[in-house]
DNA sequence: ATCGTTGATGTAACCGATTACATAATCGGT
DNA sequence: ACCGATTATGTAATCGGTTACATCAACGAT
């Protein structure tokens, strides 16, 4: 009965040679003759010998794993860029660890950004303390950035998103336009509600006060600002919003819905992020679609490139597009 | 300038003592002095020493990881149970792999089990061959299972789950109620099929082959079935529907709503998994529960259980419930 | 005074690979 | 026949901790 499992040096004693030379034949082949490499390869398959990948990895000083470190794991949107870098860091070889950032404590945090952990980060939330990922391993941003943190960024341009939204709700011809904010504080926020202002401006329409809501990415969040809209009186009110998030924009279109109003009908709506949910509820929303699986594949890449010593600085920005759908359509008379 | 790490040495000739002593003083400070373990809690400090894991993994024969595989991590009905994986084993120490199924091919798989890879396996795949998993890792099944494969399972009851739904249905006078299955081979697809057909027979009700219809789970193949319910003649198609998964359920009402059919006035509608943003469309979709973040939990909890050698055999069978929405009503007259 | 305990610490083997360096064998060239 | 270059392999140090065992001092009991 065995129940060791065989190492190196049981397959070194079976085909007769050193450790090294097997070592030598299973990671560089072509330098080790001919017979040598077929006794290894025999006396692995008899033993039934595997690699200890600990042992590996302690010597060369590496782990062989990336943490991504996801603000909301539960949210779709994230999953799905973390499919992105797993189709990338599977085959290359590494293997990907993730945290969650509100479910783990500070220190918990901190300790993945050991090299002993992980051999490089990917950062999804931007609201991590810069400093304390500073001067560890590798850092990669993904969707969000931590402002201060000097990482090579994988993202879209929010800016340039908003934009293309609400130029496609005025040239409907609607006039007084909203928008749903994602929480304060954060990045994405702060760009898509500048795009906003901006576009805005260049149309020379209004954006008083009153047509920003307050949200949080989340569908109850659109739903509260659905409520806030519902009060505001109809003949000055909206009659189209631009949202932050997909979710935020379903949560408002339910609302409004269960209170007798139609959408595009009563009021045009166009989300952000393209969730495949958002396709198929009623109406169908327009909305900007990130290309999520992509920006994840990307920066599992700039990460792969880092590791390999192939720094560049510059950010990777993906390009967004205006999915037209049924929630927008002409400007009320 | 330092630029190598400082290593357990350095803090033992700083403090004065052996080697042996700080990892003492670091890992059981109740087996040295008080003078000792001050001394080198100081050292540790000056030098700014962290403990190298991978050394310490490889003494220890473990490696510190749960490796959870998932079919698809795209998919948010997964990332939900994964977040509650994550809530439970980030606290107790272990990082959480991740690792897609589809993305990896069969030998990265089953490198996945090996004990130098990781210290347990979470599966969340039934299809996953059963031989490759045998006889290296600890193996916990959540949610699905394969079928050959003698691990502790984390479930829910379909079945009975199954039976929720349809009596729901028939209790408010459906008489001709369908249901859209899963991929064929899928053991859940099975206990639900199996589910709604014994509770149909003790309604004493049909169950016609037409009024089974094909799917996959996902939205494309709700959106299918509701074209071949489309198709039949009202009169005698299924006036109630039950999904095996609320994506399908939003795939199918998104369709036949394009028709100008009202839900729940022409159709009634009862999902599975109750996902988050079925709440949200209208109209709010009745569904079975599953409590996802509940069962990632639990499964990581009997991993846990598992590595500490309180292997339990039974499985977990946590409780789902009916959620009312509105997208059930009265069978038409 | 002697001996067995107990507690604190040091010595060195060990986890399982990789690899710098040393050594031996082979070969072609003069 | 001799020498340098090349190729294949072995020896042993190394990665950075942990821990079995040995050592030693202090102490109470006989």
């Amino acid at each position: 009965m065995k129940h060791d499992r065989p190492k190196i040096s049981d397959v070194a004693r079976l085909a007769g040679v050193s450790t090294a030379t097997v070592s030598r034949a299973l990671s560089t082949p072509e330098r080790v003759s001919e017979d040598t490499r077929a006794a290894v390869q025999q006396a692995v398959e008899a033993t039934g010998y595997r690699l200890n990948l600990a042992a590996r990895n302690l010597r060369h000083r590496r782990t062989g794993g990336i943490v991504a470190l996801v603000p909301n794991l539960a949210n779709p949107f994230f999953s799905q860029i973390l499919s992105g870098i797993a189709s990338v860091l599977g085959p290359a070889g590494y293997n990907l660890l993730i945290a969650d950032t509100r479910t783990a404590d500070a220190q918990t945090l901190l300790d993945y950004a050991e090299p002993s952990r992980a051999d490089g980060l990917i950062i999804l939330d931007g609201t991590l303390p810069a400093a304390a990922l500073q001067g560890r391993v590798p850092v990669v941003e993904a969707c969000e950035w931590v402002p201060g943190l000097p990482a090579p960024r994988v993202k879209i341009d929010n800016r340039a998103a908003a934009g293309l939204a609400v130029d496609h709700l005025a040239d409907l011809g609607h006039c007084r336009i909203g928008h749903v904010a994602g929480p304060r504080g954060n990045v994405l926020t702060e760009a898509r509600l500048s795009g906003t202002v901006e576009a805005l401006a260049a149309r020379g329409l209004p954006f008083p006060e009153d047509y920003l809501y307050p949200g949080d990415f989340s569908l109850d969040s659109g739903r509260t600002a659905a409520r806030i809209w519902l009060d505001q009186p109809a003949a000055t009110r909206p009659t189209a919003v631009f949202f932050a998030s997909d979710a935020m924009a379903c949560g408002f279109i339910g609302e409004v819905q269960r209170h007798g109003l139609r959408v595009p009908g009563d009021l045009s709506v166009v989300g952000f992020d393209d969730i495949e949910l958002v396709a198929h509820i009623s109406p169908p929303l327009t909305t900007i679609r990130q290309p999520r699986t992509e920006i994840g594949r990307a920066a599992a890449e700039r990460m792969l490139a880092c590791l390999k010593g192939e720094a560049r600085d510059a950010d990777t920005v993906l390009p967004v597009e205006l999915i037209l759908r049924a929630s927008t359509g002409p400007a009320p008379a």
